[in-house]
DNA sequence: ATAATTCTTGACCGGTTTTCTCGGGTATCA
DNA sequence: TGATACCCGAGAAAACCGGTCAAGAATTAT
């Protein structure tokens, strides 16, 4: 799961959209205006919501764009994944998992990084369009260790 | 917090230091060709992890890096601040957060950003050094969400 | 019909950031 | 004094980001 400005925009405009529409379609440009976002980039984040099924295009005069589903039904993570094509963040991960193994020593950070990946995908699979709309985004310490090793040690930052 | 690749392999060589070294330095340039990591680009990290009180360097010949602390002490989100510098992931965070209370539905993101932040912080600073080397990370789905909302959700990806 | 509106698609680009290299230092020890 | 290994700053190479441009297709209003 990667983390750019891409995802970060797609993200905004997606709330924007839900937070504007009324059941009825919404121009980019006004998305573009209001998240102060250029049209033309917008457009092409809006190309791959659509190909991953998120929005819905209405064409023609009054067109513009819909919610494929309900606010509370598409969650954050959905949306990066359409737009940010996946990040290989093990060098070793897809392609050949078997330099990973030869080399001994050489991967003891390989689960670090994946299941750091889940941590994130997990949180951002919580939260759906509407919970940022209402704000309803969970504050400091929503998530509980199972193991709460050196908990204490996280205020020292 | 940032992610980056330098964080990565900023990580991973402490690792390596943390499980080669046996109370004596490690040169870098056998980290470097375990890890596979330029000689020249670990130098600049090492630089910065000294200047952060991670490790310290021991000249001459014979000479290395130590680390600073035992392996049970150091955290990873420590390493990755030492050597990446934070950025500003709302585009309105740090300077003005005027900006944000003007423009009325113009950052209703802005907490999302910050909440995903805190949790991949809260996630880095429950993982020392020495649980990577142990391969004591937990596993798949070692946090619990306080309120599990569409937890089923998250199997669908 | 036809014109206006709006989405659709794909190629391209300049600037910034990140990653990495190079070359020369400086401390330390045999 | 020479070999080892850290130390440091200036840059080159590559990737990425945010954006532009242009041509086209579908739909609706007139």
């Amino acid at each position: 799961m990667r983390l750019s400005t891409k995802g970060r925009y797609a993200v905004m405009a997606m709330v924007d959209l839900a937070n504007t529409s009324q059941g009825s379609p919404v121009a980019l440009a006004d998305i573009a205006e209001r998240q102060e976002i250029s049209l033309s980039y917008l457009e092409q984040l809006f190309a791959k919501l659509r190909k991953g099924g998120l929005v819905k295009s209405v064409r023609g005069p009054g067109g513009g764009y819909l919610l494929a589903f309900p606010s509370d039904v598409t969650r954050i993570s959905d949306i990066i994944l359409a737009v940010d094509e996946p990040i290989h963040t093990t060098r070793c991960a897809a392609g050949s998992p078997a330099g990973c193994r030869t080399n001994r020593s050489r991967c003891l950070t390989h689960d670090l990084w994946e299941e750091l990946g889940n941590q994130i995908h997990l949180y951002l699979s919580s939260v759906t369009i509407a919970d940022v709309v209402h704000r309803r985004v969970l504050g400091t310490s929503g998530l509980v260790l199972r193991s709460p090793a050196k908990a204490s040690a996280v205020a020292a930052e």
